[in-house]
DNA sequence: AATGCGTGGCA
DNA sequence: TTGCCAAGCAT
C-alpha cells in the first residue's frame, strides 16, 4: 500500500464534477434547472430507498405520489391504505412508521417538514441516514450521510481491515472528513451515485471512477474485497401453514396481523404457528380441507415452506371477509403466493 | 449492541 | 441452486 492518504479536497471536487456529469435520473430527483425537489418527495423516496434496489422502490414511488401529492394528504390516508399500498415493498414497519410521520408532520408541524438533522431525527421512521439525506437533499444542510454506499467507498478509499459492523463508526468519521456547507446535498447524492453505478459491491468499474488515482483500495490491487465483513450466521428454516377459507361468493377470509412482530399491521392469511420442528398441524376451523401443496419463501432470518390449505366454508368466524382480488393485491408476498397457489387451476373443483 | 424485520435480482 | 445483498430503523 502506498505511503500516502488520500487527498480530501481532491476526491470532493472530482467526485461534485463527475456527479455534474452523471447523475441518475430518479423520478424524486428535480429535473435540472427545476426548483429543488419536495422535501415530502426526498423523505418518502428515502423511506422506500431503505434497504430496497430503486427498480423495486420506483413503481410505489410513482403510486404514493399520485394517491397521496402530499405530506398532509398521506397523514389523512386509513392506515389499511398505506399498508396495502406498501404491500410487497417488505419492511412493513416502514409504513406504519411513514404513516406516522406524516400525521406527526401534518399534526405538530402544520404540514412542514423540520428542516434541521435534528427536528428530522424525533420523527418516526427517521433514522441518522434518513435524518441527514433530508436535511441535505432536501435542506442544503452540511450533514454527514451515511449509507451503505457511502461505507463501502470510503472503506474502499482509505483500505479500512476492520470488518463491519464494527467498522461503522470509523467509516462514519472518514466520510464525515467530507462534508462541508458547499453543495451538501449534491456531494451526498455524488457519494451514493458512485457506490451504486461504480464503486459497485462485486465488480467495482474502478477504470471509469473518478477518484480512482486516490483509492487505497485500488492500490492493495483488489478493491472489491472491501468493506470487509463479519460472516453472518446460518439462516434457520421454519414450517408452517396458510388456510384459505373461500365461501360461496369468491371471497377469502382475511385477517389484520398485529402491529408488531412479523408482517406487522399487514394484511394476512390465517395461518398455524411457523417452527423449526415438526409442523403443527391445526386447521383453524373444521372444514373439508384441501392440500393445495407448499410455497417456499424467504424471510431476511429464515426461510419458510409454507403449505397451503384451502376450504370452501360459509362467511363466519373472527375473520373478514375480502374479494379475492382485493386481498392480493394488499396482501405481503408471502400470502400472496400462497393465495396463487391455492387458486391454481382444479384447486377449488 | 445484537437482533428482528421483506423482497427480488443476480452471479 | 444458493447465498448475497440494496439508499436502515427500532428496540
Amino acid at each position: 500500500m502506498p505511503d500516502v492518504s488520500p487527498d480530501i479536497d481532491l476526491i470532493r471536487s472530482q467526485l461534485v464534477a463527475w456527479y455534474d456529469a452523471h447523475a441518475r435520473s430518479l423520478p424524486w430527483r428535480a429535473a435540472f434547472g427545476a426548483a429543488r425537489t419536495e422535501p415530502y418527495r426526498v423523505w418518502l423516496s428515502e423511506v422506500m430507498l431503505q434497504q430496497t434496489t430503486v427498480p423495486h422502490a420506483t413503481p410505489y414511488f410513482h403510486a404514493f405520489t399520485t394517491r397521496w401529492p402530499t405530506v398532509s394528504d398521506l397523514a389523512a390516508a386509513e392506515d389499511a391504505e398505506v399498508m396495502g399500498a406498501w404491500a410487497g415493498l417488505g419492511y412493513y414497519a416502514r409504513a406504519r412508521n411513514l404513516l406516522a410521520c406524516a400525521r406527526a408532520v401534518a399534526g405538530e408541524h402544520g404540514g412542514v417538514f423540520p428542516d434541521t438533522e435534528a427536528a428530522l431525527l424525533t420523527l418516526p421512521g427517521v433514522g441518522a441516514y434518513t435524518a441527514a439525506a433530508v436535511a441535505s437533499i432536501a435542506f442544503d444542510r452540511a450533514a454527514n450521510v451515511v449509507d451503505g454506499n457511502v461505507e463501502r467507498v470510503m472503506a474502499r478509499l482509505f483500505a479500512v481491515e476492520t470488518p463491519v459492523p464494527a467498522a461503522r463508526p470509523e467509516l462514519r468519521r472518514l466520510a464525515g472528513l467530507f462534508v462541508t456547507d458547499e453543495r451538501p446535498g449534491d456531494w451526498a447524492q455524488a457519494l451514493m451515485d458512485l457506490g451504486a453505478t461504480v464503486c459497485r459491491p462485486k465488480s467495482p468499474s474502478c477504470g471509469t471512477c473518478p477518484v480512482a488515482s486516490e483509492c487505497l483500495g485500488l492500490a492493495t490491487g483488489d478493491p472489491a474485497r472491501f468493506p470487509m465483513k463479519t460472516k453472518k450466521a446460518d439462516r434457520p428454516h421454519r414450517r408452517g401453514a396458510a388456510y384459505v377459507l373461500i365461501d360461496d361468493q369468491g371471497r377469502i377470509a382475511v385477517e389484520t396481523r398485529p402491529e408488531k412482530g412479523l408482517l406487522g399491521g399487514m394484511l394476512g392469511l390465517p395461518t398455524s404457528d411457523w417452527t423449526t420442528g415438526e409442523p403443527v398441524a391445526a386447521a383453524p376451523v373444521e372444514a373439508d380441507w384441501r392440500d393445495a401443496g407448499a410455497v417456499e419463501h424467504v424471510f431476511t432470518h429464515f426461510s419458510l415452506t409454507l403449505a397451503v390449505m384451502t376450504a370452501r366454508v360459509d362467511a363466519d368466524g373472527p375473520y373478514r371477509w375480502m374479494p379475492i382480488e382485493a386481498a392480493r393485491a394488499a396482501l405481503p408476498t408471502v400470502f400472496a403466493k400462497a393465495l396463487d397457489r391455492a387458486s391454481a387451476p382444479d384447486l377449488f373443483g
